[in-house]
DNA sequence: TGCTGGTTGTACGGTATCGTATAACTGACG
DNA sequence: CGTCAGTTATACGATACCGTACAACCAGCA
């Protein structure tokens, strides 16, 4: 059996790396070859076509964006509040981030992208509602604060302004504190 | 004198809406002159090259998103909130919303774009500001607060999750109000 | 009615990409 | 050391763009 020098899980994570920094229309599959140093010429063996390569990438990405995130997050147990700010880590590390913004962009022009970001939104919500719950009783509140809470995790990311002397971290961790702020006390 | 058939702001006004809809990678000069019925014959008449067509288009999104809006906010006049949520209705547009989702996508790949976002951002963020410590002294939560009123009406438009009954509206409208609470009652 | 200059259509060469076909390679195994 | 099967390189025709060159067109004016 001849080996499998440039697997399928090349093409994937290649893409994906193509993807959240140049954007969909960035992965061309011999401009992925060129990159990891091959022609296209293995490629037609693991995807029918570039369509195929796509889908592939996304079902990498929805695993490592939900299940894995979630996980983790109970694995790590704690505070509510430390596991909504853990959350927000993670979800938008180093390599999930730009993937996350580009798909994001890419959800706008592509139903079916759209429909995957949904369920994965809707379970990055479901983790945040859960969370902020433990300590908010009105449910409507509870569902504004989580709002905000995932706004803020990805907004921040696309403002561009300055801050006058704080650094953008400073200004988040004071939003999340508005947040995550116990109702009853003042 | 030859008659203007097809002006030079048909091609950045098509530019525009196609940016919006599928990305600047979608903005070709082919594909515009197409949809303007034209061949790609004059285009060169009035840009040097596709490059050009982009500058010419960042230049009306700029002015549109900003001394327009802003113009409009000051005529309207009214309470803080008030000008706080028309500038996110104004911002977000049906015709400037697709297009800025478009811009920021686009400005983590070009820094030359990412430096006008910054401009376009600041000022938003300046009317925010100025907005929200005239009921809030302390300069850090109004920072916070700006934040967060930005990254709502940016973010919420990403946010593809439901809201369990709720319309996006009334969750959106119960942030806002967390945001934009006096901070001096309870 | 016939110039005239800007606007547009058509044609071109060049590059990049697609998906296909087929030949060359290469490691495993007998 | 050959055979074999899977992997890769190469070559192909097709399409979609780019930017250029030039011919065709057409309103306004002499």
């Amino acid at each position: 059996m001849g080996t499998m020098r440039t697997p399928r899980e090349k093409w994937i994570e290649e893409g994906l790396r193509t993807l959240g920094a140049a954007g969909v229309d960035a992965v061309r599959v011999e401009a992925l070859a060129k990159t990891l140093g091959v022609t296209k010429g293995g490629f037609y063996g693991y995807f029918t076509d570039r369509a195929a390569l796509l889908e592939a990438m996304l079902d990498t990405w929805e695993r490592e964006s939900t299940d894995e995130v979630l996980d983790q997050v109970e694995r790590q147990g704690g505070d509510p509040r430390t596991k909504v700010r853990l959350a927000g880590r993670l979800t938008l590390s180093e390599r999930l981030l730009p993937i996350d913004l580009a798909v994001r962009d890419w959800a706008r022009r592509d139903e079916a992208v759209a429909e995957r970001l949904r369920r994965v939104d809707n379970r990055r919500m479901d983790l945040l509602r859960e969370q902020i719950s433990t300590f908010c009783t009105d449910p409507d509140e509870v569902e504004a604060r989580s709002l905000l809470a995932f706004c803020l995790s990805i907004g921040h990311h696309f403002l561009a302004a300055e801050h006058d002397g704080r650094t953008p971290a400073q200004v988040r961790a004071r939003a999340s504190d508005i947040i995550l702020k116990d109702p009853h006390q003042s």
